[in-house]
DNA sequence: CTAGTATTTCGACTATTATCGAAACCTATT
DNA sequence: AATAGGTTTCGATAATAGTCGAAATACTAG
């Protein structure tokens, strides 16, 4: 299946397009055409008349941000619907997600770092006192996988839109090495969450100390109930 | 000065993520807080009263795609006076455009591949017969840079959204590395334009012809003109 | 040229956005 | 506790999106 992460980014590109578009009507049917749907078939499946797209494409007026998320969310479910054909081709040109990448969202609103750290059942090891910080999104990373495929070049731009974020490594052995990753390359995360070991290298929270950046060991079980942790609280802050 | 190229895609990124979300008035407060801008100055910016913001902010209304798009041009218009500081930081993620890159452009609407050849005063080598093709997009790449800095990873990239837009070569001896470039890295543009040589390769007018892709030699006299023929299409477009 | 689709056009009505301005409400800071 | 900057709330109004349906066109494959 195609990740539901490249979805997701390609979903965000095309409403970003018609919304920053001079004449969204216009990039509405670009798309459309692109996805290789009519005007009734598309219009059927949102439930309203064709006319309706035709008004917009020829910019009788121009259609609310509600719409242009309806309209988008409905030409990737009828691609889904086809086995993601036009995604898989959009998704050519994307840098593909390594293996090593979980998961990675953005909030939709800022989420203090206490939120998250309760998410993912967390005991803060460095960084107590900035339990306030405001986080943007997360990214979750599987650091065998990380360390072994991931070039620096992917390390950096598997940070989504803003570095406010918090990373999360899971499968780690001591933390040792993802902070030293986080060294490395200079990426300044908003916190850092280790999932999985037994016993946290010291030196680990000394480098995190030295870069101010908050370290968390997680607790839960397992890498699932970290990543529903995670979503539990994605959609609590979309639905607050 | 901070690329045009990246500033757009990154204008597209805010837009499609308010669009996309779930509570588009979050998002905005997010961004506005990313940018670190009061309501006050951003309502005084887009000359509206402060209220309207708040409203949005806190749903008691949903914005339409014209007000997103004014409301993220805004935020960038700051960010721009104050030396792009969040520009540059939320750049950091994204892979730089390489130097090699002159221009990267969608359409607004579908166009169709004759109206570029006419654009870049262009005599068709091969494809004629092709030439009601639909194009979306384009990217202009200067060939020697190309060559000489780019990796195959960045080649890819450099393909915007879809594979439906001609590459544009600048600074061309005989025509033939770059048609050997577009034959190694697996990507089909749908049309090939080449700018400088004298004498084209037959070499690569053949591996044009294998691969199916259009190829035209632009006759405008220099590389400004080039670029300047582009754009004045993607104008045209975007007000016809 | 003819069926049959797909798209465009347009008048009409309702629901929402776009907008203001004033007053109330929060925090910090002096 | 008084000042001040920022934010929220809310009633009000004009403008516009959201929508339909029917008729007029345009397009395409026989």
């Amino acid at each position: 299946m195609a990740s539901e992460v490249i979805v997701d980014k390609i979903a965000k590109e095309i409403a970003g397009d018609i919304t920053w578009s001079d004449f969204p009507g216009k990039s509405m049917r670009k798309w459309r055409e692109i996805f290789g749907v009519t005007q009734l078939v598309i219009s059927k499946r949102m439930g309203i008349s064709s006319s309706v797209l035709s008004d917009y494409e020829k910019g009788r007026r121009t259609p609310g941000s509600g719409f242009v998320k309806k309209f988008v969310r409905t030409l990737l479910e009828i691609d889904r619907e086809r086995g993601y054909v036009i995604v898989k081709e959009l998704a050519r040109g994307q840098k593909l997600p390594p293996s090593a990448l979980l998961d990675m969202r953005e909030f939709p609103q800022k989420v203090l770092l206490k939120e998250v750290v309760e998410a993912v059942k967390g005991i803060v090891l460095y960084g107590s006192e900035k339990l306030d910080k405001q986080i943007y999104g997360y990214t979750v990373l599987d650091s065998i996988a990380a360390i072994e495929s991931m070039t620096g070049q992917e390390f950096l731009s598997i940070m989504g839109l803003t570095t406010e974020r918090v990373l999360v490594f899971t499968n780690v052995g001591t933390g040792r090495s993802p902070m030293v990753a986080v060294r490395v390359s200079f990426l300044k995360p908003g916190a850092v969450v280790v999932h999985g070991p037994k016993a946290v290298d010291p030196l680990a929270v000394k480098l995190a100390e030295s870069d101010g950046i908050p370290f968390i060991l997680s607790q839960v079980p397992d890498v699932q109930s970290l990543l529903n942790g995670l979503r539990g609280l994605l959609r609590k802050k979309e639905n607050q």
